[in-house]
RNA sequence: GGGUCCUUAGCUCAGUUGGUUUAGAGCGCCUGCCUUACAAGCAGGAGGUCCUUGGUUCAAAUCCAAGAGGACCCA
């Protein structure tokens, strides 16, 4: 905070004085509230529902600022808009920091507690934080239609995931199997293709000596390993049937080294024989490839490790060892018996648990599987045909690799937090699932007389999240809600989870409901901290957005982020950065003063009487309609912007049209003198150009529009600025002339206030200037005459000239402003080296430019190729380069005579 | 190994389908101002081989190719 010393006229805005009183207007007159109207024409987006781990970071406040922007838009724009909100239960993340919890509180784990009662723990959880993240999300000001919010443990929604296994199941598409997964040992659980990263770590080459089981020469076949501890599960050795270094020893026997157990020499065409020694040992329980080669040759299946990454039975002397340690001891026998050839230094690929962080074992294991390929064709059609568009574009091609090269999704789970797969087993006497008798799939208990178990197991989170789009709505019944608000339109999400939930959501949406779950994918870039590293709680770098929301505004805090929030591009971010969109809320905040403090007001400061109509224009002054029209090209532009979902653009125009535009020179002409009152004409258009800049601002920053909503003119009950009329451009009245005309005059004033600067004469010091115009420019010179306050105002020009070719009054500096020039005597002021300088480095400058004109004019092919209008504008510029050169030139001769 | 993105002012980044002056913003920097809305502000300034090299084109920060550096995704 820089320290303030300014006096007491000082207004400082203070969020925290007006944003938790309009949120609360705004949830008790039910704004955010949608009705179902299957008539209606609506708009609804599916907030990604955040996970019950924690609080907010800073990656929900970006996308919930563009979400809210987004939705906030529509509703003014008089669509029936939806936001929907929702939790996320998380399943192995949420499981995990309750684990951690009752570890560290009561020195528990889960097995202590008992399933039931764990789950009573995390439900108490969900509860404490699920409330915390629901209250940041209001603290944002998110407009959501909380009372639809749902959790995807709720009951309505775990029926809608079971309805959705069985209907799998009977269309074929869920199957039951032994098969390598990832297993995680942390966790003890499997784990879908896409909770697994690859992790390039050093690691070593081992070359093994294998021995042969008949004698000869050589005694030994070296084959090279990076996981010596999979040894213990080897059934074969393996060879490329073309490599003739080995063609002899295929169908020979050899020993596994440490075990003494027997295996075959096989030859597969999968060996590369450039690999290591060209020899394979094969494991078919622990690595995809040997398991594929084991399928192939009927070899045997040993599986070496038992859930928790521990050796098994079958590792001998090794059971009861972690992987690593038997690893290192293995490692250390095999040296000592000679079996160890050689060690290469090695960089490896390591398989690591999203979650847990634990290296990941494939494992065999009997796991649920979704057969994805028949999913995944409509999804890929639809956004082939365009049905489904990606904002930005790019992002299609992610989308198509993934889904062109799907692999089937292994979706059930070790794990007790989540839904219970709805799989039904006889059992035996002893109550346990009986496997030779088999299994019923159905939601509820099937209807028998005999007792069945349920599946202990759970499905993976993201089995009941890709149904949100819909199951939110009420699906399987045909709800009004479904009606009215589905298919959604547009996700908004980071391209994190692009394959994980977005993906998936449209095959589940085209499977189940034969329509695509939204229409439009948004992908913001990840926030990343300074330096662009992503934000983590080990690193200690991540920006908590309620810290912002304190220090800097909830406005502020989404101002910036959307501002920021560039066509997917990663933002890299500083809590100082905040500081931009805190110094915009305090402008808009003061701004109102200018016009406000003439207003009569109750003692809330509202408005105790209507101005004006102000739809009423008649009779504008010149920056008045030139304002407005600035206002009209703004909204257009805003417009344009916006369906582009090109929200940082649309923020940005908005901001310059506020600060530079109305701030700088609207109200600083409109600003009446010290101790003299506004005209209420005046206060009325101000009033009513600020009460539209409101509503272009209202999405990106609700609370401070709607606090100064109130302000601009009395209102009725509800007649809030959340739900106001979204501006129409051509519902502002626009000029092109005028505005020319008076841009024209913001480059003279710029003109005189640089000359002032330049020789230090203070910006309060009043001189007098003389404006110099061709005879052709009657009207520019009749308007300058009719508005000398403008110069005075702006300028301290007290004593303003203005005339056709003017001569240059003696010891003043000048300027050129196209075809004007303006002079500024400064007798005893001007330092005549000073303004050659000033005008040589003018020259030169402009010379440059019209060299650059020349040399494009004088080239023929540009002249015979380009557009002509492109051409016209160059022999343009050329003719106002030559004109404003001649002045310059004049005014610097004029000034050697002296 | 395959793919995507990034490289523009001291810093962080915008820059639409190539042509609006010889490239913009915020922050920072320099000068002057506590001018009755705002010092979280106002006015005026300085500051850029648009990574490099080729190519396409009348015209390239923008399109294409190669290279350099960085980030990420997939295998």
């Amino acid at each position: 905070m820089a320290e303030s010393d300014t006096g007491p006229a000082s207004t400082v805005y203070d969020p925290s004085q007006i944003e938790d009183k309009w949120y609360r207007y705004w949830e008790e007159n039910d704004f955010f509230k949608a009705n179902d109207d299957p008539e209606a024409s609506s708009y609804s987006i599916t907030m990604p529902p955040p996970n019950v781990t924690g609080r907010l970071h800073i990656g929900h406040a970006l996308q919930d600022s563009i979400q809210d922007a987004l939705t906030r838009i529509h509703r003014m724009k008089g669509d029936e808009t939806l936001w929907m909100p929702g939790l996320d239960h998380a399943g192995i993340a949420t499981q995990n920091v309750v684990e951690r919890k009752i570890a560290e509180e009561d020195d528990l784990t889960r097995h202590d507690l008992g399933r039931e009662a764990f789950i009573e723990r995390v439900y108490a959880w969900k509860k404490e934080y699920g409330d915390i993240i629901l209250r940041q999300k209001r603290t944002l000001g998110d407009s959501c239609d909380w009372e639809r919010s749902y959790f995807t443990m709720d009951e309505d929604f775990s029926r809608a995931v079971q309805e959705v296994f069985v209907q799998l199941y009977d269309d074929g598409l869920i199957y039951r199997g032994d098969y390598l997964v990832n297993w995680d040992p942390a966790n003890e659980t499997a784990l879908s293709d896409e909770e697994v990263n690859n992790e390039e770590r050093a690691g070593h080459l081992w070359h093994v000596r294998y021995p042969l089981v008949t004698d000869g020469d050589p005694a030994y076949v070296t084959i090279a390993t990076t996981r010596p501890e999979t040894i213990l599960g080897d059934t074969a050795l393996a060879v490329h049937p073309d490599d003739e270094r080995y063609q002899h020893l295929v169908g020979q026997t050899a020993r596994v080294p440490v075990l003494d157990r027997e295996i075959p020499i096989i030859a597969d065409e999968y060996i590369d024989s450039e690999f290591g020694t060209g020899a394979l040992k094969v494991t078919p329980a622990h690595d995809e490839n040997d398991f594929e080669i084991g399928e192939r040759h009927d070899l045997d299946t040993v599986n070496v490790m038992n859930p928790d990454g521990t050796i098994n039975a079958n590792g001998g002397p090794y059971e009861g060892l972690d992987r690593f340690a038997a690893r290192d001891q293995i490692v250390a026998d095999l040296d000592a018996e000679g079996l160890l050839a050689d060690v290469e230094e090695h960089t490896i690929n390591v398989p690591v648990s999203d979650r847990s962080g634990a290296v990941i074992e494939p494992l065999i294991s009997r796991q649920w599987f979704v057969e994805m390929e028949p999913l995944a064709e409509p999804a890929i059609e639809a956004v082939r045909d365009g049905t489904i568009t990606f904002h930005p574009k790019r992002w299609e091609n992610e989308y198509f690799r993934w889904m062109e090269n799907i692999r089937d999704w292994c979706i059930s789970r070790q794990l007790w937090w989540g839904h219970q797969i709805p799989v039904w087993y006889y059992t035996d006497d002893d109550g346990n699932p009986d496997p030779e008798r088999g299994y019923v799939v159905s939601v509820d208990h099937p209807d028998t007389d005999e007792e069945m178990v349920q599946d202990e197991d759970v499905l993976d989170t993201w089995f009941s999240s890709w149904l949100a789009p819909f199951a939110s709505l009420g699906w399987p019944d045909d709800t009004d809600a479904l009606k009215t608000f589905y298919p959604t339109d547009v996700l908004v999400s980071g391209y994190d989870i692009l394959f994980f939930w977005i993906a998936r959501m449209v095959m589940a949406g085209y499977h189940f409901t034969g329509q695509p779950p939204f229409t439009e994918i948004f992908i913001t870039g990840m926030v990343k901290d300074e330096q662009g590293r992503w934000m983590s709680k080990s690193l200690g770098n991540g920006i908590d957005p309620i810290e912002m929301v304190d220090q800097y505004g909830a406005d502020a805090t989404r101002f910036t982020l959307t501002l920021l929030c560039a066509q997917g591009q990663d933002i890299k971010l500083a809590p100082s950065k905040f500081e931009m969109g805190r110094n915009f809320a305090n402008k808009i905040w003061n701004a109102y003063n200018v016009f406000g403090q003439f207003m009569e007001t109750d003692a809330q400061g509202h408005p105790t009487r209507e101005y004006h109509d102000p739809r009423d224009f008649e009779e504008l002054e010149m920056v008045e309609q030139w304002m407005l029209h600035r206002l009209h090209t703004a909204i257009n532009d805003i417009e344009d912007a916006l369906s582009r979902y090109r929200l940082n653009e649309a923020v940005s125009i908005v901001y310059d049209v506020f600060w530079r535009d109305y701030c700088d020179w609207y109200l600083e002409l409109i600003k009446p003198p010290y101790g003299e009152s506004m005209d209420e004409q005046v206060i009325a258009r101000a009033a009513s150009i600020f009460e539209t800049l409101l509503q272009l601002l209202h999405p990106f920053m609700p609370f401070v529009t709607e606090e100064l909503w109130w302000k601009v003119r009395p209102r009725e009950e509800g007649e809030a600025c959340i739900v106001s009329d979204w501006p129409q451009a051509n519902d502002v009245p626009h000029d092109a002339a005028t505005h020319d005309t008076f841009a024209h005059l913001q480059e003279l004033i710029s003109g005189i206030r640089s000359i002032k600067s330049d020789y230090g004469v203070g910006a309060g010091t009043e001189v007098r200037t003389v404006i110099s115009l061709p005879e052709t420019a009657i009207d520019r010179a009749e308007a300058m005459r009719a508005y000398p306050g403008y110069f005075e105002q702006l300028a301290r020009v007290t004593d303003l000239t203005v005339g056709h070719n003017l001569e240059k009054p003696t010891a003043s500096a000048s300027v050129v402003v196209e075809d004007s020039e303006v002079f500024v005597p400064l007798k005893g002021m001007i330092d005549l080296d000073k303004e050659r300088e000033r005008l040589k480095s003018t020259i030169a400058e402009k010379e440059g430019f019209l060299k650059s004109v020349e040399g494009k004019l004088q080239n023929e092919q540009f002249v015979t190729k380009a557009p002509d209008e492109v051409v016209e504008r160059e022999r343009q510029k050329k003719r106002d380069a030559t004109a404003e050169l001649k002045r310059l030139r004049a005014n610097l001769a004029d000034l050697e005579q002296v």
